[in-house]
DNA sequence: TCACTATTGCAACGTTTGTTGCAAAGGCGA
DNA sequence: TCGCCTTTGCAACAAACGTTGCAATAGTGA
């Protein structure tokens, strides 16, 4: 018994035949999971009205040497994924040999799908439009992300440039973040985005925009991330899956939750905007359509 | 003390006055918070070779009344960023007796997870292999995407990177593009991003390249794209959703598909690539602790 | 009905956990 | 150098833990 889905497959079959207590227990187990790796045993049986030893019981008869084995299992399943780059590239090719090509890609999915599922959980609409509202607001907005978190920073920013000229994107490039956030000061606002292990620059950025009066938005993973300290707003996402690196997919999906909210607060102005920017872009044919021809005003679809 | 951010907060302001012992258990429960939730006090205090009763000084360092109360704030943050189905369920109810906002947001996460599905449904393992093998044999690798399709570019070029050192991504920062694509040929191969309303120079620079010799990797939106027709092999995804602007996410769950298949491939080759990047990024200190301090050699866990 | 078996709670066992007093070790100013 | 304060490991403690033998109970077949 190495895996939960061969402890499941092992409920399942002998499910039928369990006696009351151990069906309870059963039920427990996948009602839930995190319960069993987080409380100890004993919290669990109260909390269930039943004695301690049904859990030990149940644990043997599924084969277990003890109810500490069977729990590592749970707590395995909780861990999984938010170990370093490097186990998680071995854990990744070991898979790689046993399961086919496809069972990777199913668990890549069935992790975009629980992650995303979770950013929509972990930031309430609220949030979003408390955010939304800095961004409107804002005199200058100053957007901040590094390596991984750069794509989303860039997609961010690309959006935020349609509807508000006063956006700045810090890409670094040449060391010129310094130049890029001079002058920021009350009645700006500051993005960051940035997971673990945290860039240098992001944090010392970040602190910085704080320090001079900027309300602080952080994107990040963790409540725990040194840019939640001190923002004035916190969104989070994870961005842990069984890909090697992070995950990008579910910051991809915040900043364009953000910004439909932020559009969608915006009133007519932001949709002209950004209707201007698709007509200005076409004007300077920056697109072409199938034939490589130009996009017109009237081939606009 | 009653929340993880307070807690960060506590840390962060004493952090610089705290004994060696006290830092390096603060740094513990930055990186890894699910262990001090997971795993029992002693068990980390052996992983980090320290007594155990510097776990319990430290909690009431931090106004707790003793360890176990701290550790329950990772377990509730544990507890709380993973649902069980039934919670999920009801709030995707009660989502829909909501107000418009919500509405909005409802509408844009079915979108993505439609998309998603499509994604994994429209590319089948087989493409995404061959793909990968396309990568790992090249000569160059160059990566193109612009505007809103300039994300996944640099997320797949990121990791690329890692793997191998012949990445090159186009940005077109100053014009450069021809120079970047200077000698591309045989043995090479391009990768190209991009949708609907696609942008000239990517058209143009994806037909160079193919008559050049290189080895076409399309990702685009749409199997009638100018992408797709000539190249070696068609990636799609959808962009359409309820957003004003195409959405990325599908792409950039394209893009993490593709390099985790590629890194799967990739043998103790593409594990050692990450090795070293990842030692090299430390080595430069480019990341931070909670404390702004770099995470050295000793802090890897 | 009786006898047999499976089920379950109880209570005690040894183990591990979180905790704390104490002393040794280390650092710093005088 | 001395003396003081902080830091840290050690060892012992109570509490909670997982575990198990035993007896009471419930259920089943003859």
């Amino acid at each position: 018994m190495q895996s939960l889905e061969e402890l499941s497959a092992r409920i399942a079959e002998t499910h039928g035949k369990m006696s009351p207590n151990f069906r309870r227990v059963a039920t427990f187990l996948f009602e839930n999971p995190d319960e069993i790796a987080l409380s100890s045993m004993r919290e669990n049986a109260r909390h269930l009205g039943l004695d301690p030893s049904n859990f030990v019981r149940f644990a043997k008869a599924m084969s277990f040497s003890g109810y500490p084995e069977m729990r590592a299992l749970f707590q395995q399943y909780l861990r999984e994924s938010r170990t370093g780059y490097v186990e998680r590239a071995q854990e990744l090719q070991k898979r790689g040999q046993q399961d086919s090509e496809a069972g990777l890609l199913s668990r890549l999915r069935a992790s975009n799908s629980a992650n995303l599922e979770q950013v929509f959980k972990q930031n309430p609409p609220r949030s979003l439009e408390r955010c939304a509202e800095f961004l409107l607001a804002a005199r200058h907005v100053h957007i901040f992300g590094l390596r991984s978190s750069f794509p989303p920073a860039f997609a961010l920013h690309y959006v935020c440039k349609m509807v508000r000229h006063n956006v700045h994107l810090s890409d670094g490039l040449a060391g010129t973040f310094a130049g890029n956030m001079r002058g920021i000061g009350p009645g700006d606002v500051f993005v960051s985005i940035a997971t673990h292990p945290y860039s240098r620059d992001t944090v010392v950025a970040t602190r910085y925009a704080a320090k001079c009066g900027a309300r602080v938005i952080a994107m990040t993973d963790h409540a725990l991330s040194p840019l939640a300290a001190g923002a004035d707003s916190v969104l989070l996402f994870n961005c842990k899956g069984p890909l090697v690196l992070g995950t990008s997919v579910p910051v991809m999906a915040l900043v364009e939750a953000l910004t439909m909210v932020m559009i969608a607060n915006g009133g007519e102005n932001a949709l002209n905007a950004i209707r201007d920017s698709e007509h200005q872009l076409k004007e300077f044919a920056a697109y072409v359509d199938i034939s490589g021809q130009p996009i017109g005003a009237e081939a606009v679809s």
